[in-house]
DNA sequence: AAACGATACGGAACGCTGTTCCGTTTCACA
DNA sequence: TGTGAAACGGAACAGCGTTCCGTATCGTTT
């Protein structure tokens, strides 16, 4: 789980959906230079990402594509959509795993702990990812809207399924636990006596308490 | 390198011991403007940081005391001091409810309980605090320090007695509790659909699983 | 009281951000 | 090959934290 990103796949997402909507600048234009462009930027960014983190600043990720601050701009209306395009299908691959953990494991609750390790484990090998997703990260709204419109749906199956068993207590809403578990990923990269997986495991277990 | 040389001997209060910290720089002066600028400047201070959360500009609570950004950082050489002495008599407040919570309360865990609500109710309160609390907040690593400093003998007591009783699994560390609940109260108070006191509720409450 | 030396003062200036703007270049199509 | 539309680069703008330094003020000394 390392590496993650690379630009695999980013030349396999034709758009064609497309429900964010915000790709609109970058979908399948005529002109070669900026198809090029737009997949060397998207290279670029996962590079710079990797070793600065997603707050890196606009005019490096510039730098290492080897184009003007303008071009990225262009491509990527704020720097929220440009952390979107280059994460997308692992966020993708998050939401599918939901579904899938749920139908495996062998309770709802198990499937929920499993999951969140997951999320947590993806948010943690992304510098400053977890931060950046916070709600009131000026010029990060459409990154933050995107992981609840993307995962917000897949944890409240979870938690549902959990609370339908009898698991749980059901009054806690999906917003609340992705968010808990969002805050207690803050900055763990970067800590080492700090483990955001024990916490968040702990915090899932709390859910039993008093079901 | 450049030409960034500093002139020292003018702070001559270095070596003064003061390690607790009172006020930081500016303790007691002889001149009476000093004195006046130092608690114009705390008072702005606070007034700003209710209005527009710690993270502020500098230059507005300058301008909330009718001083220049140059006083603010003569006497508060980083805006971290200047939250510290802000909310050094909360902070210390909570630190002494640890122990009286423990006398006090019915168990150990109870007492956890309650204290990690007081110290939420504290973060929250407080805009931006939580996140300012940071330890990788760039330029705010002392007002990370002084807290830890504070709060974590507290948090290690209280956690030691509840394990002590059976209350609850030893093997989280204070620093982790501490950070987690720091975590959860990011943003918690620009949100109203997230309720940072009941997520901690939780967590503390999944200290007992497994005991 | 007046002159003096120390030091605090204000705010311009610096370096670093994100973002916009626009003259110039490149491309696809005719 | 010509041409217009679109993308390009990067200078320019705005806003941040922080530093620097000439000037103003203070407490002390004569």
């Amino acid at each position: 789980m390392n590496d993650g990103n690379r630009q695999e796949g980013q030349e396999g997402q034709e758009g064609q959906g497309d429900q964010g909507g915000q790709e609109g600048a970058t979908a399948g234009s005529k002109r070669k230079d900026v198809r090029r462009n737009q997949r060397t930027l998207l290279d670029a960014a996962a590079a710079v990402f990797v070793t600065s983190g997603v707050e890196a600043p606009v005019r490096d990720i510039a730098a290492k594509a080897g184009v003007g601050v303008g071009t990225v701009y262009r491509h990527f209306p704020t720097r929220a959509d440009l952390v979107i395009a280059v994460y997308r299908h692992q966020v993708d691959a998050c939401a599918e795993a939901g579904p899938a953990l749920l139908a495996a494991g062998p309770t709802p609750h198990a499937a929920l702990e499993r999951w969140a390790d997951l999320f947590v484990d993806f948010l943690v090998t992304k510098h400053g990812l977890a931060g950046a997703m916070q709600a009131d990260n000026a010029g990060f709204e459409t990154l933050h809207a995107y992981f609840l419109d993307r995962l917000l749906p897949v944890c409240a199956e979870l938690l549902d399924a959990a609370a339908a068993a009898g698991e749980i207590r059901s009054d806690l809403t999906a917003y609340q636990l992705m968010r808990g578990i969002g805050n207690l990923c803050i900055g763990a990269e970067a800590d080492a006596r700090y483990d955001a997986r024990r916490l968040v495991a702990l915090l899932v277990a709390g859910l039993r308490q008093g079901r």
